[in-house]
DNA sequence: ATTTGTTTTAACCAAATGGTCAAATATAAA
DNA sequence: TTTATATTTGACCATTTGGTTAAAACAAAT
């Protein structure tokens, strides 16, 4: 029997199955991914994702974890540091979070459809257990309009609006990729520009001139 | 025989089906939703959903048409209309587009379920056949930089900031109901406020002063 | 080489599910 | 009241699918 605790190191097999789910469940999501689909995408016999994984579900689990838990940490641990300014904050922000989804296309496809079912509480739950604190953020926000530097703004709506900026495009890629045809420009191109815009547009809207 | 092509006006039964099919839909996708769970949800039997909408695909297809055809028309008739000024335009469209998805808390779900999946292509489609011109919208604020009445911006950023400020919100709630606790402000609330603040926050950032 | 335990596979199963159909019921026309 | 037509239903079917299992293949230790 081997460890199913450490999901951080899988290796052979294993990971083949992780990898090959996070694709499948990316793409269809719990209820359209085929047990047999994983199991032919990692190249293994269906049954094996039943003997490291037992259900469907527990896979799914597992995903989830792999997932947020590559996601989270790093970006979370950005936002609650206080030695970085709020500028540099939101800037960094961007390039963090559109950069790891670059590297992990499955993410926005697997995050709509965890959401869009009740699925969020489970999400809510490891924000609780990673011990992070939004409250740095938002206290440094508040500082910063006390101190004057920025206009007054809910904090809880900037930081809702970063992670709509930031998440979004990659859900409705298709439907951009539509608009952009009339610019002649693709779409790794549009995210590359979309690292230097984004941060120019948040701070334009709070900086004090 | 009925008219099966006049989807926007259904009456009796077939209107009960397509409310039951948008519910359900929205909540658990295309492939999480029963054909039993959505005849349950009208109170009618199985077979008659068969009967009206022939197959689950046929279906689903008709609760995408109602849709975004209840959606894009309204918000894009807005948004392609040279008359209206652009920062008035903002201001509508944020009002709009989130009054829209108040009144039809399926939509979200729906939405991302459908992008999440290869559907956009049929989105796509129905703007084309709606005749509707982006351009307008992307005309004007270049008009805007040249009169300098806004800061540079690239047209297209713009829109998908828009959009994505006011659609990642809902698939979100969630989520963002864990942040606002910390606010003791609910949901509904938090929306009202967002009509008011994201104006605010968009033209802030693109407004030359 | 034999034993012991682990990994992998093919064949199989029970349950769920989309879809069909013939019969029943309501509706309207003659 | 008939007759014809549209609507509704319960029973049924074929297929798909998550999951099991017994046996085969493999690896490691004695």
């Amino acid at each position: 029997m081997e460890n199913h605790k450490n999901n951080t190191q899988l290796q052979g097999t294993e990971k083949l199955i992780m990898e090959a789910a996070k694709k499948i469940f990316g793409r269809k999501g719990l209820d359209g991914a085929r047990m047999q689909e994983i199991a032919d995408e990692a190249g293994i016999n269906k049954a094996l994702v039943h003997y490291y994984f037992r259900s469907k579900d527990k896979l799914f689990e597992a995903v989830i974890n792999e997932t947020f838990l590559s996601f989270f940490p790093m970006v979370m641990s950005l936002m609650s540091n206080p030695s970085i300014s709020l500028f540099q904050k939101i800037e960094r922000f961007v390039d963090l979070y559109i950069s790891l989804i670059q590297e992990n296309p499955h993410i926005p496809g697997f995050m709509a459809q965890e959401l869009s079912r009740g699925g969020a509480d489970r999400v809510l739950d490891m924000f609780k257990d990673s011990g992070i604190k939004p409250e740095v953020f938002f206290q440094q926000i508040e500082q910063e309009i006390k101190t004057g530097t920025i206009v007054p703004v809910s904090p809880v709506h900037l930081i809702v609006n970063m992670i709509s900026m930031c998440i979004f495009p990659f859900l409705a890629r298709p439907l951009i990729s539509g608009f952009l045809i009339r610019d002649r420009i693709d779409y790794d191109e549009f995210l590359e520009e979309r690292k230097k815009e984004l941060p120019k547009f948040i701070i334009n809207s709070i900086k004090k001139k």
